[in-house]
RNA sequence: GGGCCCGUGGCUCAGCUUGGUUAGAGCGCACGGCUGAUAACCGUGAGGCCCUGGGUUCGAAUCCCAGCGGGCCCA
């Protein structure tokens, strides 16, 4: 089928739509796949997306940017895989189903449904969305293994999870201990670091005074400062710096001890006195009564002291830390190194245990106003506010963490923290400091990792403990779970719980081991991806293909997260980072440049951006806004601007096909050497290339923006705005012409190169140009634009014509300033233009693109000169020096110089130094000094300036000139009545002027001329009723205009 | 308190790596033009202490230091 005419506007939902049925229905994307199955190898890992219920913004932006950067790869060669991978496990489902079932707490969940309905709720909920999202993810035209990707939840891909827990084991990696950790007091269970978000919170800040055992009268008390009250009945210490210099400040009857740095603050103008000022280890082992002591007796057993910690800062406070070893990690170490025993009140759901006597029961963070009264009652509350300052909050439910000690798994990445760092060391970063300040300095600062959570969906921590010797055994596949299990049952999805805390393995010792109730932070499903999606070591064949990854791509939250997750597992699992190079990219705001949040309301979902401008715009968008590692601001406004852009481009497609399939043009019935291609072809052609090796360029270092950008710039600047409007003319020819065919052909492949670099970024327009423009005439092609091979010519690239034709463009728009000036119409013809330049590569531009110009700037003649003569000189008299000299005569001579030639003058002077003006009586000379030259344009000259020079418009309207501009007018008139009438383009019409003689003299020289711009068959100069006609005023002329078609 | 990023017309962004004419685009605004890809398009104009202050240099939007503001991450 030949190229056939486009749409005149097109609807871009609905044809990307008739696209992707079009991949499905052949399938494209395997074929594709195929196509280049035997290319090398290029090896991509899919940063699995949580399936909590739908994509947003940021979501398509990265699939986007991974399905550009993959189609790419792919057209330039080389084999991939394209696993989509979803993250299934952990606490934010956990939390939306408890949300669904109506349970309020943990232990409605055991007591209310049980764990295996539970389970097979979550498990559920995870199937659902992942549908959900996959096929959202398909409306983008993301092309990846949708039918097969690897998820978290699936047996293998667990196993492979178990079998990373057991190297960690196996290099004694994994330890259980009580630690401070970071703990969710709604969801009953420890949490990493990477989960927990910082806002800004309420809290009290209270000062407190403790009394000093040794204080004869009562009256001394160290002064510490907290924002969490609740702590307080967990005090076993106060900590001091060492070296800091610490005051005993008497006010009123009382002596408090504190930093003497932080007095001022504290107290401000009060009337005190310092009574003593001593070094912080003057200070350590001094005993104080707990201020609490009354409400909980259990303290009674305790001793309280002073100690020196180097951890004590002079920010805030008083620089006296109260110290609670159950609820800080700064206090838990240094309560280990004193042997203070860790006391903590405080049970998994944050309620207060026995031993905190009057506040048994209590929610810890509603015991709070309880302990700041009954210290107010004690007389020991000092001072009482309120703090806004930035606090942890559980990234699921948003109730804030509290820190508690208890006994957890712990990976400890401490040990192998050096190697991560040296593994890090290997891989490409874009930008560079994602990984060389920001990443690093992650890692560096990393802790021993809290791997167990006490929940229910998640992979089960595969360890045993033996209930006889509590001796520990680390399964790492389902085949040694099977081979050592002796009681439970091993069918079905009995890899997660509760079924496989029912199965019971035999000890060395002959024990029964049982599974450690816990399951595993989510962060070490995702991270074991690398191998587990490869069902390495279970399967190895894959693994050898594939791993490691040549790349990933995630947003810069995953610094905390996927980075770092895989990058320790596949240390411990390994010795060595599972990825190469990393693309890190930003986030979406909205306009503002705000988070976009539901609180905030102003989330834009890609649908609303899909349905009013479609898929291809909205991925344009996404890499075209700005560099893909900065943040992201939506703005509306840049969405139209990109819509203009494809407007712009679909109508070079419009006018292209409009034309080729009038002419029913078919490329490859030429080679080169049968089409005549102009200066301006050679152009366009190296410009086309020119951009394709920059966009080349661009991809390839993930600099999405730069290709974006090049894309934008050809389609306005060199295709739209100057190449079609170069060509118009000879595609308007009737007859077959080489000429236009050159046009057509260099249109063609113009437009075959222009599509086939977009590919990647808008699959979908340039696939529909691609199957009517290049399928419609080319039959041996591939049957999608994406089974294209990427390629381009360097040889036809001419950056010297590329210059020279700047040159000249610059150029013709100073002679449309020019005429602006002037006001002297585009239609109307210039006599001559007169370039001048003092760089000869202007001069040379204007000699090798004279056609271009002579037709651009509409002009009879041009010239190129680096000086121009034709300036008119006149000379008028000094006054200043001759007014003296001449008195009475000076108007005279004046009156002499102002009918002289200027340039007669200026001759003379140049030559002999003087000039000599004759009046009646006398002859009076005149030197250098004593005239004054200025130039003017002759009459019909205007100029306009350019970047190296200046043109001059010659304006005078000769006979001739006003003849062919009258022509031009009825044309142009004529041509808008065409269009009134709707005509098709090539469509052939009778035209009927009347107008006075004079007019029809002027315009008989261009009688075919006429005829043939508005394809008329006849031209005739009489009156006619009945068809459609107008009247007009061209100039002072009135005549009307019919038209017969 | 620490780490990283960002700060350029009203708005969105180039330029900064490698210092060098008068700092560029697009959108928006005002005016003019064009008319067979025209619900388009083109031109002209107004609009910039290139966040601030120091320093290096013949010369700084660009390099260095300090600060301010915003964002992210951490403590």
């Amino acid at each position: 089928m030949p190229i056939q005419e486009a749409p005149r506007s097109y609807d871009t939902n609905l044809m990307e739509k008739k696209i992707q049925k079009y991949w499905n229905d052949n399938n494209i994307y395997k074929k594709t796949s195929k196509l280049r199955e035997n290319k090398p190898k290029y090896s991509f890992l899919d940063g699995p997306p949580y399936c909590s219920g739908r994509i947003h913004l940021g979501t398509a932006w990265n699939k986007i940017i991974k399905d550009t950067f993959l189609r790419f790869k792919s057209m330039t060669g080389f084999s991939l895989r394209r696993q989509a991978g979803w993250d299934t496990h952990g606490l934010p489902i956990e939390h939306k189903v408890e949300g669904l079932l109506g349970l309020k707490s943990k232990k409605e969940i055991e007591t209310k449904i049980g764990i295996a309905n539970f389970v097979e709720k979550c498990k559920e909920f995870a199937i659902e969305n992942k549908g959900i999202m996959t096929e959202q993810f398909k409306i983008l035209g993301v092309w990846m293994d949708w039918d097969d990707p690897y998820v978290t939840f699936d047996t293998k891909y667990m196993e492979s999870c178990w079998w990373t827990l057991k190297m960690a084991h196996e290099k004694d990696l994994l330890i259980n201990d009580l630690r401070v950790i970071t703990w969710c007091p709604r969801c009953e269970t420890a949490l990493a670091l990477a989960e927990i978000d910082y806002e800004n919170k309420e809290d009290p800040s209270i000062y407190v005074k403790f009394p000093l055992k040794s204080s004869p009268e009562k009256n001394e008390y160290i002064l510490i400062w907290t924002t969490t009250p609740w702590t307080l009945p967990a005090n076993m210490a106060v900590s001091v710096h060492p070296d800091f210099d610490y005051a005993y400040v008497k006010v009123d009857n009382e002596v408090y001890i504190m930093a003497e740095a932080l007095v001022k603050s504290l107290f401000e103008d009060q009337n005190l006195e310092i009574v003593k000022v001593v070094k912080g280890k003057d200070l350590e082992g001094l005993e104080y009564i707990h201020p609490l002591l009354d409400e909980m007796p259990v303290h009674k057993k305790f001793e309280h002291k002073i100690i020196v910690g180097e951890h004590v800062t002079l920010t805030e406070g008083t620089g006296c830390v109260h110290t609670a070893p159950g609820h800080g990690p700064d206090d838990f170490e240094i309560g280990k190194k004193y042997g203070i025993p860790i006391f903590c009140p405080v049970d998994e759901a944050g309620l207060f245990k026995k031993e905190a006597g009057k506040y048994e029961g209590e929610f810890v963070k509603d015991a709070d106003p309880f302990i700041i009264s009954d210290l107010d009652a004690h007389g020991l509350l000092l001072k009482e506010g309120i703090i806004q300052h930035r606090y942890g909050f559980c990234w699921r439910c948003k109730t804030p963490i509290i820190y508690l000690a208890t006994q957890q798994w712990f990976l400890k990445v401490t040990e192998i923290k050096d190697k991560m760092l040296s593994e890090l060391d290997k891989v490409e970063w874009i930008p560079e400091w994602a990984g060389e300040s920001r990443f690093r300095n992650w890692v560096e600062n990393a802790r021993d990792w809290t791997i167990s959570r006490q929940r229910y969906w998640g992979i089960p921590i595969p360890i045993w403990k033996c209930e006889n010797c509590e001796d520990i055994t680390v399964l790492g596949s389902i085949e040694e779970l099977k081979e050592s299990a002796v009681k439970g049952i091993l069918e079905g999805d009995f890899i997660h719980r509760p079924y496989v805390d029912e199965i019971t393995i035999r000890c060395n010792c002959g024990g029964d081991m049982n599974r450690i109730p816990d399951v595993l932070d989510v962060w070490i499903d995702s991270g074991v991806a690398g191998w587990a999606a490869l069902h390495y070591p279970q399967e190895n064949e894959m693994f050898e293909d594939w791993f490691p990854y040549d790349f990933i791509t995630e947003g810069h939250d995953q610094t905390r997260g996927w980075f770092y997750s895989q990058l320790g597992c596949g240390v411990v699992s390994l010795d060595q980072t599972p990825y190469k190079k990393v693309l890190m990219h930003g986030f979406t705001l909205d306009e503002e440049g705000r988070k976009m949040s539901k609180s905030l309301g102003n989330v834009v979902e890609p649908e609303e951006v899909i349905d009013e401008y479609g898929v291809d715009i909205l991925r344009f968008y996404l890499l075209w806004g700005n560099k893909p590692w900065e943040d992201l601001k939506f703005t509306w406004d840049e969405i139209k601007n990109v819509n203009k852009m494809f407007n712009i481009l679909w109508n070079v497609y419009v006018f292209s096909t409009t034309y080729m399939s009038i002419d029913n043009f078919n490329p490859i019935s030429y080679t080169e050497k049968d089409i005549k291609l102009r200066d301006e072809d050679k152009w366009i052609r190296s410009r086309i290339n020119s951009l394709a090796k920059d966009v080349t360029e661009a991809l390839e270092s993930l600099h999405l923006h730069k290709a974006t950008r090049a894309i934008n710039n050809f389609i306005l600047e060199d295709l739209s705005r100057w190449y079609v409007r170069l060509i118009r003319g000879r595609t308007w020819v009737e007859k077959e012409d080489p000429d236009k065919i050159g046009a057509y052909y260099t249109l063609y492949n113009t437009l075959k190169l222009l599509i086939k670099i977009m590919a990647p970024i808008t699959p979908h327009v340039t696939e529909e140009i691609y199957q009517n423009l290049v399928r419609g005439v080319e039959e041996d092609v591939p049957e999608s634009v994406h089974m294209e091979d990427w390629e381009f010519n360097d040889s036809l690239i001419d950056k010297d014509l590329e210059e020279n034709m700047n040159m000249v463009r610059d150029i013709i728009e100073a002679c449309a300033r020019g005429r602006d000036i002037a006001r002297y119409k585009l239609r109307w013809p210039l006599k001559e233009i007169v370039v001048v330049s003092e760089d000869k590569n202007v001069l040379w531009a204007v000699e090798s693109l004279k056609a271009v110009i002579v037709e651009q700037a509409n002009t009879k003649t041009i010239q190129a000169t680096d000086r121009f003569e034709n300036l008119k000189i006149i000379a008028k008299p000094n006054l200043k020096t001759l007014g003296p000299k001449l008195r009475g005569d000076a108007p005279k001579v004046m009156q002499k110089l102002s009918e002289a030639d200027g340039a007669q003058i200026k001759n003379e002077l140049d030559g002999e130094g003087i000039f000599t003006v004759e009046l009646d009586e006398k002859s009076i000379e005149l030197g250098i000094d004593d005239i004054l030259f200025e130039t003017e344009l002759p009459e019909n000259l205007v100029s306009a300036d350019f970047k190296s020079g200046n043109v001059f418009l010659d304006t005078e309207v000769t006979d001739e000139i006003l003849s062919e501009a009258m022509s031009r007018e009825l044309i142009r008139r004529i041509q808008d009545m065409r269009k009134d009438l709707d005509l098709d383009v090539e469509a052939n019409i009778q035209v009927f002027i009347e107008c006075d003689q004079g007019f029809k003299q002027l315009i008989e020289p261009f009688y075919d001329f006429i005829s043939n711009e508005v394809r008329a068959e006849k031209l005739l100069f009489e009156a006619r009723e009945g068809d459609y006609g107008k009247e007009w005023k061209i100039e002072d002329e009135n005549l009307k205009i019919t038209i017969k078609n």
